[in-house]
DNA sequence: GTGGTCTAGACCACC
DNA sequence: GTGGTCTAGACCACG
């Protein structure tokens, strides 16, 4: 259950924000009207500047993913869940392709390649642990 | 043979040609003595600014697995292809891990996995096929 | 026969309100001495906040078009048709101008624009079949 | 050939650039491989902050409508002309379908409004005239 | 209270 | 030189 956002990845703060939501609307925990955080309290809680929840929340606005309702808040759009989940998997799927791809180009056994699924998958516990924040629990507060 | 470098990926142009000299290295295609391209005619060739060019021969030299000899130009040092094979892999296995795993926490079933990755290592064809240039073709050429 | 108003609209709430209600009495559907719904009540059929309404019915009140009558409820204003008429049609004027400008710029042909207006224009239908909310119903209930 | 942004305009800035960008594609004056301005200079240009023109390339980069390269500038992508004129034009149909049905709701005579299209279109001039800036200019420079 | 916009200025990576 | 990101803080419109 972090609630903190890792300042040093290599991802951009905004980034792990929009990514961490589409991730909660593919698997179901943000519904269609489900309000996010407000861009205030997001801030002081994850301790960045408003205008980097801002900036998430806008592009999520321009995915579509999410409406704002002036001086009410942000809000999940209708009709998301299948579209989300579809855009995050094929994502994901692209990657494990080219990686996949680059480990046989690189001569890496299948047998390992296999081994790490297995284990990277296998491993138990929070469905979040690889994500840096949950914003579920927020919205759910 | 692709002999370009990616322009519109979001990788840089400096590390698309440093990872495709380790690529060559781990696979054995490029070997001890090997003289790579001079930055002027790699640069051209692949249409980007000498200094980028530059900057990766430079930073395969930091990393040791090449030497400049003034003048002449620069080669693959000796004894660098289990090391670099093991740095190679090691940034697979770990890309895989992290793809895998968040693979999981967006709810793609591990069958489905499984079967991208029996896809993926199965395809056959060019190794190359799925780096954006193909540097080896130049250094041999 | 719309009794909402459009939360996705990029035009505030109030203005919507506002809006609507201008037009009906450019339109004569509200005339002298008609009475308002009450904030209470239109604020519940719009699912809005009452300070909206509230907000809308004062700045009709300073723009002269209604007036208050303490414990009774929002009035139409006397001799208010004419004035409310071409204040509507001077906005509505500005904007033709505008788009009409765009679409030179853009390079649509005239032929096309015209086109448009006589299909926009020779459709039948409600006349209120593109604004958002009709208050009118809500009046003359 | 204005080169300056209208700040008091209800339209935001960035969004009078990113307008200004669409309609230069759009009509052709902008195409693939042009390299705007940078943000630097046209911050200057304009007179507002570089994060304000930095936002509209990045909507634009969105939008698909343009690509950045690291350390080079921004540029016009392909196959964006077509498109990017539909997108125009539909929204100002769109618009004008709007604006049209309002008059006639609101008892325009259709004469008014064909009036008011042919001088609004008739007007000779520079086709920029109703645009705040002239970014063709600065990107051709 | 809410988000939207803009400014000013910093630091970074890339070319 | 280029753009990308983040911070700090201001002002505004909306509800």
């Amino acid at each position: 259950m972090l609630e903190t956002v890792n300042i040093h990845s290599d991802v951009a703060v905004y980034a792990q924000i929009e990514n961490h939501v589409q991730f909660a609307i593919a698997a179901g925990d943000l519904q269609a009207g489900d309000q996010l955080p407000s861009v205030r309290e997001l801030s002081e809680r994850l301790q960045v500047n408003p205008n980097t929840v801002a900036k998430a929340y806008r592009d999520l606005e321009v995915m579509g993913l999410v409406y704002t309702r002036r001086g009410m808040g942000v809000f999940i759009n209708k009709n998301v869940n299948a579209s989300c989940r579809e855009t995050v998997w094929k994502r994901i799927i692209g990657r494990l392709h080219e990686v996949v791809s680059e480990a046989k180009a690189a001569g890496v056994p299948l047998k390992d390649v296999r081994e790490v699924v297995s284990a990277s998958y296998g491993e138990g516990g929070d469905p979040y642990a690889d994500t840096p924040l949950n914003l579920l629990a927020l919205a759910k507060k």
